[in-house]
DNA sequence: GTTCTTGCAAACAATTTGCACAGCC
DNA sequence: GGCTGTGCAAATTGTTTGCAAGAAC
């Protein structure tokens, strides 16, 4: 998992400034247990800087996936979730109540319907991002 | 590779109803080479069906979703793509030109950055979904 | 005839964008 | 002081929804 001071100093290199937005911004990203959305993380860093604007943190965070220090991943609810976890591995999605968690990459391969720890799983949507013989 | 026949079946089985509509929107899934957005159906099946509402294209392929006949695959370009192949498999994203394509689900073990048939692969997003402990 | 579908248009919601001002380095 | 980052609000865009009219069975 990432420290918002991994955070920090990668952004430092590629030319960026720290202000106090981004920086209770890592720290909220530091302690997310789940998969926050671009609206939780913002009424997370609010309680410490009530300033704090919703374009700012989908700034930032574009800016961190760019980077390649974050990972989106879709729930199929309309918005994005960010992951600060940059291992390779594969997510758990709860379609009745939501729930988001890290999961094993070798999951992946197992016939559905099946159980693993407790989780049935019913599906699965698996896209390798990267460029084509076209382009590269 | 589902045919419109296929679909026409489940359709039925499920209650509903067969018209132009569906039947031209069948005909361009069995037809689609790539993963077609709900635009580009809806663009498609007009040159048969001028009256067609995108509307409806939205509501039939969300029964077909619903149904399990259709995958959504998200790449992040803000659409989602509709897959008819309802077999285990990974896609292919091309992040500079935005082709989209089929692959084997061993690959997604493979450590990136790796070249696979001309490919490179440089990220993954997997999501599997289902039911957690609480849930089911 | 009954019930499911369609088309239309308005509603929605997440995200992006433009710009003047503020604040890091 | 220069240049980047911020806040605000409006714009954008894919998708959903409500409803009256139309078509399948």
């Amino acid at each position: 998992m990432k420290t918002s001071q991994d955070l920090i100093t990668r952004l430092r290199a590629a030319g960026g400034k720290l202000t106090p937005q981004r920086f209770f911004l890592f720290r909220a990203l530091e302690h997310a247990q789940s998969h926050p959305s671009a609206e939780e993380l913002y009424e997370e860093v609010r309680a410490d800087l009530p300033s704090l604007s919703l374009g700012t943190v989908y700034k930032t965070l574009s800016e961190l996936v760019e980077l390649g220090e974050l990972q989106t991943v879709e729930t199929g609810d309309g918005r994005a979730h960010y992951d600060p976890n940059t291992e390779p591995h594969a997510h758990l999605h709860c379609r009745r109540c939501g729930r988001l968690e890290d999961a094993s990459l070798d999951v992946v391969t197992v016939e559905a319907p099946t159980e693993v720890g407790g989780f049935l799983i019913t599906g699965r949507r698996v896209v390798l991002e990267g460029y084509c013989r076209s382009c590269h």
